[in-house]
DNA sequence: CCTCCGCTTCGACATCCATCGAACGGTCGC
DNA sequence: GCGACCGTTCGATGGATGTCGAAGCGGAGG
């Protein structure tokens, strides 16, 4: 199983990243990574064919929001906290903590 | 000239808004807003027609990054940045931060 | 070796989105 | 009022995007 692309930190665009954050499934995904849990690909559970998550990770991937790292036949998924940082500082953190007062859920 | 719709600091969802910056004339528009000046719609030279202007204006304004103050025949245009870093700390001056380096532009 | 398993790729499809030209609406100056 | 001006809205269009089922591929296990 051989590496995917990664784009390296120089190659980052701003909004490539933002675009790849834009869509709720993928911030789930970050979301969900940034409880700093490694996760393989297939324990998201988002109502998600694995199609379409293969895509949306794809798209977070080649953004250079996160990073594949294949383990036997899974794939282990972490954020790239740390590149984003040096290369978007505050950008990530903001979009997590922003994502605490969940959008539309203080019903409560 | 009756006052468009501007979405208040609770509707403000984060996947909005950065699906608003995430399109690059749209970030272009910020940039120039977070200079300070407060702009009319016509002022924007982004090699694009009035009605795509004026799309981008709507899709920033009904995220909630820009508000559009009618004057006269024209109508100002100036950032949400309090609002937005009251929704969401830290976002609009990480993106706006990060945008210095610009994307594609270190080629120097 | 054969099969199962995890994930990706392919092909298709519906939808969204950026873009434009043309037409419209409100405001100012004359 | 009339025309010029600024910006929006309408309708259309091409391209991107999210989504899925089916098929493919590489590794693990019996």
């Amino acid at each position: 199983m051989r590496e995917p692309h990664h784009p390296s930190c120089d190659e980052l665009e701003l909004s490539a990243v933002l675009h790849a954050l834009s869509d709720p499934a993928r911030l789930e995904i970050v979301r969900w990574l940034a409880k700093g849990d490694e996760c393989t690909c297939g324990m998201f559970d988002l109502g998600l064919s694995k199609p379409t998550l293969s895509h949306h990770f794809r798209v977070l991937r080649e953004a250079g929001v996160v990073r594949t790292r294949p383990d036997g036949r899974k794939r282990m998924l972490s954020l790239r906290d740390e590149e984003l940082e040096g290369r978007f500082p505050g950008l990530l953190v903001a979009v997590l903590s922003a994502d605490r007062e969940r959008d539309g859920a203080p019903a409560a």
